[in-house]
DNA sequence: GCGTCTTATCGTCGGTGTGACGAGAAAACA
DNA sequence: TGTTTTCTCGTCACACCGACGATAAGACGC
């Protein structure tokens, strides 16, 4: 099987699992399907991958396109590819989600696509009102946020560019849905080499004694990790 | 773009890195191809998702019909696609790569498709003589085995069903390319609860006190985990 | 202004895991 | 029988962790 005609045609689509903490929360967007099948039902926003264009690109233009999200300000990367024969029952699909770790956003603005965009909360999705696999591939993407934030800096990517350690911590208890205790957090992350980046700059945040506002350092993985225990 | 003449038609293949410990060193199992393009190049072992089959029985199926290898023994996982437009130029296809820590097997059959299959130390491959992005798609699947040793009781995977801890310990010197200490090395995975069970034989090899023979437990996870520093 | 509350930040302390390494156990070999 | 080799068990100093006390520095109510 070697001439052209001869192998299988498979569509190919990218499904996006973003990310975002909003009032302690973790939060998942989700699209609501104006088409059949699964007409109604919420769905991850995606699309096909067009002719000529990598993977990569593609999640980003379908973040972008039917979101809004920018994906400079968040972490974009690749989940993991879904193609049970069955999954669509129009056609052969193979979808490659992504996972993006997005910092809050004002609101989700439906894209062309999608009849509308919401910010759902995770805890809050119940997995057989989502369309195709996608609470599968929804649960895979957050057991990988889960998972990354305890040995990599990622968890910043869900702040802005600027952030206190309580902005932080409260990200990864968001994520992990555990309380941590803020002076062990505070003493981890500030004696992780490279993680932070002290601006020297210092905000209050209504009450309580002002924090220093630190930026992302260069590093690269947490060492020692952080334990989600 | 809904109807089925709308999307874009991908092939889709499954490209396998399999992984073994000869000799002390790791190797990848490698084909030389015996079809334009790459003619007489090295490359991964893998093929074309049928119409009706999942991605990972895909690869399963691969592996045995191209390798001779058996699953049952070892460990398959997904590792990530590649689908960089201009990949093959016949066409544009997208290949869902996964990981294969097989135990050390006689030797490679070369199957129906390859004109010849071979172990190959993974520090001995060239990265311009493999064919497509094959080269970076063993660096990805070499430093996720890397990192997984860590965490995850995997390197059993790489033994027989009943091994010594000084045979586990050869695997992860193999993988991490870095003496350990033995003393500390059996103290980590005989306290690390679930991981080993003692089958209560026990073998000589050679010279030195004969060992005690295990088998996997029952743990998913070490905990802590091991340090490849 | 002054106590009070709240949050950030720094320190302390006991327990635990870690790497470096010593020492004994149990085999093969000369 | 001694030597060598490898497996297995201990020891010890050190680093790190979680629990938690103490202090710093703002807002708030009066």
């Amino acid at each position: 099987m070697d001439a052209p005609e001869d192998w299988p045609r498979f569509a190919v689509t990218v499904d996006l699992v973003v990310l975002t903490v909003r009032d302690g929360a973790l939060h998942v967007l989700l699209v609501r399907r104006g088409e059949d099948p699964w007409r109604g039902a919420w769905a991850l926003p995606g699309g096909f991958v067009r002719p000529v264009e990598d993977l990569h690109e593609a999640a980003a233009r379908e973040l972008a396109e039917e979101t809004g999200v920018h994906q400079a300000a968040g972490h974009l990367e690749q989940l993991g590819s879904y193609g049970a024969p069955d999954r669509d029952p129009r056609m052969r699909v193979v979808s490659v989600a992504h996972l993006v770790l997005a910092p809050d956003l004002p609101e989700p603005t439906a894209g062309t696509d999608a009849a509308a965009a919401a910010w759902v909360p995770v805890d809050r999705v119940a997995g057989d009102e989502l369309a195709f696999d996608h609470a599968r591939i929804l649960a895979d993407g957050v057991e990988r946020a889960r998972a990354k934030l305890e040995y990599s800096p990622l968890a910043a990517a869900f702040c802005a560019e600027r952030f206190t350690v309580a902005e932080l911590r409260a990200v990864y208890e968001a994520v992990w849905g555990r309380a941590l205790d803020p002076r062990n957090f505070h003493r981890k992350v500030t004696s992780a080499p490279g993680l932070l980046v002290d601006t020297g700059e210092r905000r209050t945040e209504g009450r309580g004694r002002p924090a220093a506002v630190y930026r992302r350092g260069p590093a690269t993985t947490i060492a020692p990790p952080l334990s989600r225990d």
